[in-house]
DNA sequence: CTCATTGCAAAGGATTTGCACTAAT
DNA sequence: ATTAGTGCAAATCCTTTGCAATGAG
């Protein structure tokens, strides 16, 4: 039984057929253990500091077996770059962003949920996932 | 007073000084008159159909300027490149899109905005504005 | 006539890919 | 030993930019 998301990605990848390759496993430690929604250029430069050596085409390599898993979901937040986050279960959530100073915040709302399966619903549409993106300023770039 | 979108971005690019080139007029009609949400090559297929010049670079600075007149919105569907909608004022809406065909469904639903207003509030969050884009399958790709 | 806008082609940033080498099983 | 994965550099995609030529006012 996998006692971290990491070891749950290791099992994905023996089940999957995938080797299980030391850049695969550093990056995903990295991913689900780092807080907050990670460039590529993020995780590059945490590679560096722990002086783990791996290219950035396995790095894009990587997160895309990862997204594949379920366990890491991407987001744009309107920028042109891709960022990573890992997906914990039961847990998802929408975002604040913050124009100014580019401060990403949490946020769940149960009747949001409800109400965006009503809409599909009624549209007779079949969810798999959804993005809620909400810009604007937050309260420090708000007020000065 | 103007008539359309197209004469209010005219009268836009008069008050803030810019000029009024056959080009930007062009684009501004395809955008304002077209259903659906363009990409920078549908718009460069529908000006080539109606025999019309205008280069990509004038595509996408038009389309900066008419983001900047708040006439245009810009998503990204989970795709590399960007679609282009105009935002026509009192019909904010959101999207179901279909990871199969790509249909893009528009709905709107009051009580979600509301909600989202109520977010913002508890985290002291000034909302510009908002993306919710819904993923998976539409009607006719989910029954197949 | 003047200066913003255009068009072109070249540059740019993020991501992907081909291929010879390396390493996991 | 076999074959998938890696690293590199080149390619690709979408978008932006520099600059000489053009056209709106």
């Amino acid at each position: 039984m996998p006692e971290d998301l990491t070891d749950t990605f290791i099992k994905f990848l023996r089940d999957e057929g995938y080797l299980v390759t030391r850049q695969r496993r550093r990056i995903a430690e990295i991913i689900f253990t780092t807080v907050g929604h990670l460039s590529v250029e993020d995780i590059q430069n945490i590679l560096r500091q722990r002086k783990i050596s791996a290219s950035i085409a396995s790095i894009y390599r990587t997160l895309d077996v990862l997204i594949k898993s379920g366990l890491v979901v991407q987001h744009r937040f309107g920028k042109r770059f891709k960022r990573f986050e890992a997906a914990r279960q039961d847990q998802h959530h929408d975002h604040l962003i913050c124009n100014n100073c580019g401060k990403v915040m949490e946020f769940k709302n149960d009747t949001i949920e409800e109400l965006q399966r009503q809409v599909a619903k009624e549209h007779s549409f079949v969810i798999t996932n959804h993005k809620l993106d909400i810009y604007g300023h937050c309260s420090k770039c708000a007020t000065n």
